[in-house]
DNA sequence: CGCCAAATTGACTCCCTTCAAGAGTAGTGG
DNA sequence: CCACTACTCTTGAAGGGAGTCAATTTGGCG
């Protein structure tokens, strides 16, 4: 099943910063079944209803956002996926989906035998903290949308979502410190903020009228971080960068 | 430090619907060292930015929230907790609030040494399941709260919580079946639902004038259930209660 | 009985939505 | 190489849902 060496790497270097791991640790996550999927752009790789499938991926390359639609047709996005990030952990240990997964750009996953990562991790205390504490963050993250979503107004809400994909790019090593590419259309911002496109294209125009950041179709970057982040109520505490390695 | 034989058996109870509990499991779940604290209502237990206190609790009696405030002064509640909720689970392996937690009444809870418990859960993976999958059952309420808020009209979005609080009330054996006591002011509820208190007050005698639920003070009763879940676009799949016990 | 928080109501305002149309922009194929 | 097409972005005008401000009523409780 295994494809490429180094394919799994990505995952040791990621659990690495958040959970100090052996050389058995990493010796067994390599040894991990695993495969090569892609995706289009707006494909479905999990399906809220449908049972979890037989693995568990994380992001070789692309963007993907978990999702939900309303009765009414409306959508939200309540989280935005990058290099990196596992993308259906919640499936390790529930049985049923409960939103959608939706590839944002082309997207490359490493999917990992699910029945394989858990026992992996029921048996390896340094990998369950660190799995766990993935989880832990993005659940962080939920939080903070539910109070972007519900209490800021349009362009805090919009301005506090560009700094958040501003600092996980960077953290992720996928931007330059100048600026980044925004991976949404104006109308997926938009799900992303609880806005309709209309405000959305708007309010930036409104942001970059008062000089808070320049956009170059969807390259964005900031004139000034501190100025930015106030305008955005942004804390990024929430995100648990700096999460040190346990003793 | 061990106060109450009885104490612990409310977790046990609890992990054992998500996770299959050997005998051991739960004589190791017995031997864990608590205490049990109270805290009077609108007290903080959890606060934004501080680093986490030395135990894990979970509530014994009485109702909390999750909340953060906006640099506005603007509140935004994220989750509601009653009895067996685990309530700063997530300062197991993170460690800095970036949260509060925050009591809605009189609340108890039984407060674990932090140490202990992670010792336990990452000895023992029976444990480690059954909490990790409270965990990922917050972070699923988190999500259908960023859609609640961010993407319904008022009467939707209130008659939501109060279905998840009609069923978490009666899957936690609280309330009678014919209604409920909802533990919020309408304030605190505007808080939960991203609105006004004023729009909230006038939202709910619209749903009574509709006919979709009964009021008497803070208690609460759905006429017709099939009917609130349609207009609160509501479907339980989210809370994950039928969450099977793995084999 | 009096105090204070919570609930209620009215009138006015405004942020955001809705509806609709036009302008870029990128990919495709003849 | 350029027309064709389908998104995406942009802009205008008008309407509405929710907010704001403020006053009144209700209810729990010492």
């Amino acid at each position: 099943m295994s494809t490429t060496v180094s394919a799994l790497d990505q995952m040791i270097h990621k659990l690495s910063g958040r959970s100090a791991l052996t050389g058995e640790d990493k010796e067994a996550i390599l040894s991990l079944p695993h495969t090569i999927r892609s995706y289009h752009a707006a494909t479905y790789v999990v399906r809220e209803g449908e049972p979890p499938p037989n693995h568990c991926s994380f992001i070789r390359s692309g963007f993907a956002v978990r999702q939900k639609i309303t009765a009414q047709g409306a959508r939200q996005i309540m989280s935005l996926h990058l290099v990196g990030d596992f993308i259906d952990l919640e499936h390790l240990f529930l049985n049923i989906a409960d939103h959608n997964v939706q590839a944002l750009t082309e997207l490359e996953v490493v999917a990992i035998d699910r029945r394989a990562l858990e026992s992996l991790v029921l048996a390896r205390p340094n990998i369950a903290r660190a799995l766990w504490i993935d989880a832990l963050v993005d659940a962080s993250i939920y939080r903070e949308w539910v109070t972007n979503v519900g209490r800021r107004a349009a362009p805090a809400r919009i301005a506090h979502v560009l700094c958040e994909v501003a600092l996980r790019m960077q953290a992720a090593g996928v931007s330059t410190n100048g600026g980044f590419e925004l991976p949404l259309t104006q109308e997926q911002l938009a799900d992303a903020v609880g806005l309709t496109p209309v405000h959305v294209n708007r309010t930036l125009k409104a942001l970059v009228a008062d000089g808070i950041l320049h956009r170059d179709k969807r390259y964005i970057s900031f004139t000034d971080w501190n100025r930015t982040k106030e305008v955005a109520d942004f804390n990024a505490l929430y995100l648990h960068l700096e999460q040190a390695k346990p003793a």
